[in-house]
DNA sequence: CTTATATCTTGTCAGTGACAAGTTAAGGTC
DNA sequence: GACCTTAACTTGTCACTGACAAGATATAAG
């Protein structure tokens, strides 16, 4: 699966072969979606511009000419999970009935499905290290993610008189125990003493339900 | 502070300086201090084990000598790493007075202290990615961490029939609130409306208060 | 057709992890 | 003392990487 030196404009014996355009058309966008599929592959670590060149059958430079940097990459694929996270989010919200409670489990078992489908990138998406906050985008992917949240939270305390400081230490609750439930089962942290072991969904339900009851 | 090259036979001008002795003594745990440091300095993504010997005014391989490789360095820190955060814990848990709940209330700040003083670290030590786990340390420090925060969790379910299925709910629920929260702490991601703002401890404290009064 | 511009190329540079082979110190044993 | 074994540290080298520069090629607009 790796070196796969080939350079593009050697296939001269394939005649069926296409004559590979010099303009790609859709590198850019071919680029994340390779680059998502490699990073979850063989995570972080061993990913490289070069290796997503080469896997994409371009010389080594053209996603630099895309991307500038090995960062804003990170940071473009950043904003690609995000918008993915966001849509999922909203589409459980869309469909889910019943009381608030019962929408923002909803919500929490689609943010465990993206964590269990994305986990390198959503260790990704919360790291400054790996891809600095980008200030120029007001209305990003990320802040929409979070405005889907923060509102199916303050459903669930509708009835109650509106307090600042109940909203704040409820939607950093519930946002905290969501995102640590899902990092920590990508790490193989999550255990279990109970026989038959209690199912992962399950386990985030009951703990949501726990944390929204009162607080 | 970096690019510091010159090596060490060289400083033959200084009368006074030590001949710097071949042997330093202590230079493994000296690495895995000044790593970390550097770690915590400049985050994971700007680090090297070069940089790391510059800084340590050794030769650019002998970190190699004592570490092997480079994932072998992050997780002998990683070590390091549980063994200061296992023993906040359980300095927390030794000095902490009153019900169960108040015990793992100050765990948790314990841990959320150790999240702020290294957040680098913190961050690689909940990573497969960073640094796989080692399986051949059966009484690993990573295991004392989980074994203390087990414990308290299982303090405050002392009056409850003993359920499995409870217990894996509320230890998963616990530690993946706390650890949620320190992490997006760290990445900035804890936002807040109320005027004063919540303190961070309070948040954190309230919304495991509120995790805890049942489930 | 001409010109400008975006796309993609080859070429090059210092820095990196890993490894090989040599050098130096330290602790023995005689 | 001399000798040997081993650990600690060195220089040297390799392929690979991110970043940049400069050139080649296609597209679009005039």
């Amino acid at each position: 699966m790796t070196r796969k030196l080939l350079n593009r404009g050697m296939t001269t014996t394939d005649l069926t072969a296409k004559p590979a355009p010099y303009h790609h058309g859709d590198l850019r966008n071919v680029l994340i979606k390779t680059g998502r599929e490699m990073l979850e592959a063989d995570g972080l670590r061993g990913f490289s511009l070069r290796a997503l060149a080469r896997n994409a059958q371009v010389s080594h430079a053209a996603p630099v000419h895309h991307f500038k940097t090995l960062d804003a990459f990170y940071a473009d694929c950043r904003t690609d999970g995000f918008r993915e996270l966001s849509d999922a989010l909203e589409t459980a919200k869309a469909t889910a009935s019943g009381p608030p409670v019962q929408v923002l489990t909803r919500m929490a078992m689609a943010y465990l499905d993206f964590g269990n489908r994305c986990p390198v990138m959503l260790r990704m998406m919360v790291d400054k290290d790996t891809a600095p906050p980008r200030t120029d985008d007001p209305v990003s992917q990320s802040r929409r993610a979070y405005l889907l949240l923060e509102n199916a939270v303050g459903e669930t305390l509708s009835g109650a008189p509106h307090d600042p400081r109940l909203f704040d230490i409820r939607i950093n609750a519930v946002w905290s125990l969501i995102h640590g439930f899902v990092i920590l089962q990508n790490e193989d942290q999550i255990c279990r003493r109970s026989d038959p072991p209690i199912s992962t969904e399950d386990m985030l339900a009951r703990s949501l339900a726990a944390m929204l009851r009162n607080g």
